[in-house]
DNA sequence: CTGTTAGCGCCTTCAT
DNA sequence: ATGAAGGCGCTAACAG
């Protein structure tokens, strides 16, 4: 523990604890003179702030937290690192809680959990009905969702049912011979279930157009590479009509097609066409049509609300649910 | 705010506030009578403790800080889910910190941060000397190393040189022909030096085979299976001679070698064998030998001295200082 | 075993 | 503009 308190500042600079506070929260109802002696005070002494003491009369951390299901993909990464950026404007911090195992949801149920000692919550692709009684998260601070849509919190989302409407659509403009490759995500209270979103959406233009698909069409394989690929040759290797159009609802499974068309001899664009989404940095390298979410702009502003309703005193500022559009870029996979 | 406080408790209760507190400390000097009321009392108020009455008073959080460089790779995924093992049964929560800029570094470098807020921090693979004015991490509490050697603060570490000797051993038993493909860390102050370690130990093994061995035989890549795989390819296209053998100085690159090799008709093996590192749970699915860091146990053994120090009030206890011996898992790769 | 009480370090009126 | 004083909610020491 700092042994030197906000008492010995004052001593030291011959003033009250009063002006000290009021020196150290930036208060302008204090003399030039005063000010540099305590600030010389805090200086000699290396003083700081006891967050416990603060915490306790204010209620105040300087710091949300970051929720997430996982912190192993590009995805996330990306989305911690642009809160960041808001947050350093701000002269926050972050602490992050990585929805792991049962265990830790079970701490996150109960208000206690250190996850709510921050001023706020950001919490992205996490199913907040399922996952929390009542679907409340058990705090009073304010709480803002990224990636996932609601009628009670502040969201910040994208449209997956859209996401796959519009890789229908651009692979409908290239053949009607069409198959998914997709993520089963297994049906537990962790799961947000964008990826049947996606191919909602998918089959629905295929039904406007009066295209039939039954869900032999619909593949699927793990997150990793090295079985997508896999799972991309099996599939390729069992496809008699060309050419034919795949929606990878991710960029990965993008990845694994195309390698296997390489692989197979089939022409990417001419036998093959893909549609992958995230909009992913390495897409480019390997030519890849994405849907990409803006997971940037999406992170930031969500950050943004999360800061101006930490810092409202009036609690009324009314909801905000924001809808982001996908964004196509296209490349020579289709 | 939660509104309810161990005053009101009390009252509801008909006890005083120390025997409330008592109940809340799982102390055992309370009659099972008024622990009884007690417990029915929070239950009925819906009573939280006050984290930062809590922490003004005892200075206890009942939470650690775990802090690594970054958290998208599976050695990080894997420690982090090994610590909080460690925790749950103890009742301890976690929060990551991971360095992600110099901006964050700047905030841990301040006492204030709340990185220090917790009752202890166990730092990953980070360089503690570079990083921190005189190597000292600017807290009081309690720090343990994992994956980093130090003379100042409790360690738990693998010898990384140990591992690239190992690794060349390994090889030599196949072929002289030898390859490396690694991460080349930029020179900063967030890099801890493990992968060149690695390759020291590797060159020192050829040195004493008085086999010459060449920066040219060093080939680099990023950290994501995409670029391992294409510079995987570039390599194997270039190289003229066979049998050829690869250090892959972490289990990523040995993946896209392995990929790399399949695709261009190269029989793992037999024309081209791998050492990787890390011992990653898929190298079985694609038959990679290769030499395992204990990290679940290292991270528990780190988790458990940290909480010893922590919960020891006497804060002589001695420095611990613990290496971990590589495990070689031999698969048809090598 | 239980109640009482003095702070922990800070912010925030309230006088001055 | 400044100082004095009263808590914030809790733990721990002490007295019974």
């Amino acid at each position: 523990m700092s042994r030197v308190t906000i008492k010995d500042v004052a001593k030291e600079a011959n003033v009250s604890v009063g002006t000290v506070s009021r020196v150290i929260n930036g208060e302008k109802n204090v003399s030039k003179e005063n000010k540099q002696k305590v600030l010389k005070a805090i200086e000699t002494l290396g003083y700081v702030p006891n967050t416990y003491a603060r915490g306790l009369v204010s209620g105040k951390t300087n710091s949300i937290s970051i929720v997430v299901p996982m912190i192993r993909t590009d995805f996330y990464d990306r989305l911690i690192n642009s809160v960041d950026c808001v947050l350093i404007e701000n002269n926050y911090e972050s602490s992050i809680f990585p929805l792991l195992s049962e265990y830790r949801l079970k701490k996150f149920l109960e208000k206690s959990s250190i996850l709510y000692h921050s001023d706020g919550i950001l919490m992205s692709s996490l199913p907040v009905q399922k996952l929390f009684k009542d679907g409340v998260v058990p705090t009073e601070k304010p709480v803002v969702l990224i990636d996932m849509e609601s009628n009670f919190y502040d969201c910040v989302y994208i449209d997956n049912h859209l996401i796959g409407r519009i890789a229908a659509k651009i692979l409908l403009e290239k053949t009607t011979n069409l198959y998914v490759m997709t993520f089963i995500e297994p049906d537990t209270i962790f799961t947000s279930g964008v990826f049947k979103k996606r191919i909602e959406g998918f089959e629905e233009v295929l039904k406007e157009n009066n295209l039939t698909f039954s869900s032999k069409k619909v593949f699927h394989s793990e997150l990793n590479l090295h079985y997508a690929l896999n799972e991309a040759m099996s599939i390729l290797k069992r496809i008699q009509k060309f050419p034919v159009g795949f929606f990878a609802t991710t960029d990965l499974f993008g990845y694994g097609l195309i390698l296997a068309a390489n692989n197979l001899n089939l022409e990417v664009g001419k036998d093959i066409f893909i549609v992958g989404v995230d909009g992913q940095p390495w897409t480019e390298d390997i030519g890849l049509t994405t849907i990409k979410q803006p997971i940037e702009e999406m992170s930031q502003l969500a950050t943004n609300i999360l800061l101006d309703k930490m810092n409202s005193k009036f609690s009324m500022s009314s909801r905000k649910s924001v809808k982001f559009d996908p964004l196509v870029i296209r490349r020579n996979s289709a």
